[in-house]
RNA sequence: GGAGAGAUGGCCGAGCGGUCGAAGGCGUCUGACUCGAAAUCAGAUGUGGUGCAAGCCACCGGGGGUUCAAAUCCCUCUCUCUCCGCCA
């Protein structure tokens, strides 16, 4: 959410950075709502110190023992004329909330124009794609040879997008969750969370998955929970309604979580293999920041999410998204998107991104300055470090060898149980 | 799931329907004292909205109601705690 103020100081800059995003958003419209609330508001609050005034009077007057019965009758009409006042301001607000609440945050200025994802600008590749002296197998035809990835079962217990490991490969999993936890914990500063994987909509809503993405989410609607899409949820919610103290700024998470997704809208978009699948695991860095040092905690935290893949191995390239490509919370977004031989191109295997206060203002996620009157926002980013099915895709294919057995990378090996190398059966 | 108790400012904790944005304590900040510190003393210390400003308005878990007036009365929801039951 921005800041309401930028309707009636900055609404071009409102209007254009909304046109790059090609969101359409009434700006006029909102102005309108956003000028007839202070009108209201204005009247309302007149009307109510008229009527505390008169109430004080009164109090005093009884308290003399006199009889206030005429100053009573008097004061009885404004009543009225109050209430329907706040029906006015609060039907006003709503109105106002409900259209604000679909504005996404405003793209970087750096950030370059552009429509779609074809015009998000390469920033970066690390290593080189393998070569193999034999045809590279998807990651489904290596994990179902080695017995370790298993979609028929997982198709009769849930559906579509799901997934059973075994073996090896649920050993895997597990050794990339550990390891990506101990590195970010170990050597990059982050403090480790288990958040809760069910969350209500007041989570849902700060961090921007609600109103706008509900057919997105699944619901335990007898409860009034959601399953979370990401770690960032909880995990940012957690500072929600905060204040918190400047010397325990930057904080920075990191949280394991599986994550639910319904994938409305993808049918047929990487319907084979561990892509895209309803529940996935992932390893998430959340930080905290004062907005001075945002941008270049941005950096930072991509670095980090880098060094998982380096360590294992993997070639990637990292881009910058375009305002037309941008997430609706994100200020800007760098991607990760690691080598796949099965697919032979770049997936996207992570994603970073400065929220500025956009969050913070939905979430009141402040920190306070010493010497200063009022409590600031503080910015949030968070990247993902890294989405663990497909990092486990990414060593599959681009470790696999000519005989269908696939290499554990060294970094992985004081996790594997002494395994060095996964077998065909 | 059953029975009971509770929710007030950064924390603890008072609060006859009007003088309560809220006593008192703790904490924090500023000043005095001190070579410095501790102790002591004095003062300050919630958030948001609106307005050029003075100010005004709102907020005592959420929502609704009664009243000229609600932290205080009524209804309702949520959450927490205690006991019992069940349970990984």
């Amino acid at each position: 959410m921005l800041d309401l103020k930028i309707l009636r100081e900055e609404p071009e800059r409102l209007a254009h950075a909304l046109e790059d995003r090609g969101a359409t958003v009434d700006v006029a419209r909102l102005q309108e709502l956003e000028a007839r609330r202070r009108e209201l508001l204005t009247a309302v609050e007149a009307k109510k110190a008229e009527r505390n005034a008169a109430s004080k009077r009164i109090g005093e007057v009884k308290r003399a023992g006199g009889d206030a019965a005429e100053a009573q009758a008097a004061v009885r009409g404004l009543g009225e004329e109050i209430a329907t006042l706040d029906r006015d301001v609060a039907e006003t607000v709503d109105a106002l909330n409900a259209l604000w609440l679909t504005v996404p945050n405003l793209p970087h200025p750096g950030c370059p124009v552009g429509r779609d994802e074809s015009a998000n600008p390469e920033v970066r590749r690390w290593g080189r794609p393998p070569t193999f002296a034999f045809e590279p197998r998807a990651h489904w035809e290596l994990g179902e040879r080695l017995g370790i990835l298993d979609f028929e079962r997982a198709t009769k217990l849930s559906g579509a997008r799901f997934a059973v490991l075994w073996g090896a490969g649920a050993r895997l999993e597990r050794a990339l969750t550990a390891f990506m936890l101990d590195l970010h914990t170990g050597e990059h500063g982050y403090t480790e969370l288990l958040p809760p994987f069910l969350v209500n909509a007041a989570s849902m809503t700060a961090t921007g998955q609600l109103p706008k993405f509900e057919e997105d989410l699944f619901a335990c609607r007898d409860d009034d929970l959601y399953l979370i899409p990401t770690a960032e949820v909880p995990v940012t919610n957690l500072h929600r309604d905060e204040i918190l103290d400047e010397g325990s700024l930057p904080r920075r998470y990191c949280a394991y979580t599986p994550c639910f997704r319904r994938e409305a809208g993808s049918h047929g978009q990487d319907t084979r293999g561990l892509i895209r699948q309803h529940q996935f695991d992932k390893v998430e860095l959340v930080r905290f920041e004062e907005p001075e040092h945002s941008y270049a905690a941005l950096e930072e935290l991509t670095g980090h999410a880098e060094a998982v893949l380096q360590r294992l191995e993997l070639p990637y390239r990292v881009i910058e998204l375009c305002t037309g490509d941008l997430g609706f919370s994100a200020a800007k977004t760098y991607d990760l998107e690691v080598w796949l031989p099965g697919q032979a191109r770049y997936r996207e295997i992570s994603s970073c991104s400065c929220f500025e206060s956009f969050q913070a203002r939905r979430a009141q996620i402040r920190y306070r300055v010493p010497g200063q009157k009022k409590p600031r926002l503080v910015h949030t980013l968070n990247g993902s470090g890294l989405a663990v099915g497909r990092t486990l895709v990414a060593l599959l294919e681009n470790h696999q060898q000519a005989d269908g057995s696939v290499r554990i990378p060294e970094a992985l090996l004081p996790y594997m149980g002494g395994l060095e190398v996964i077998e065909p059966r």
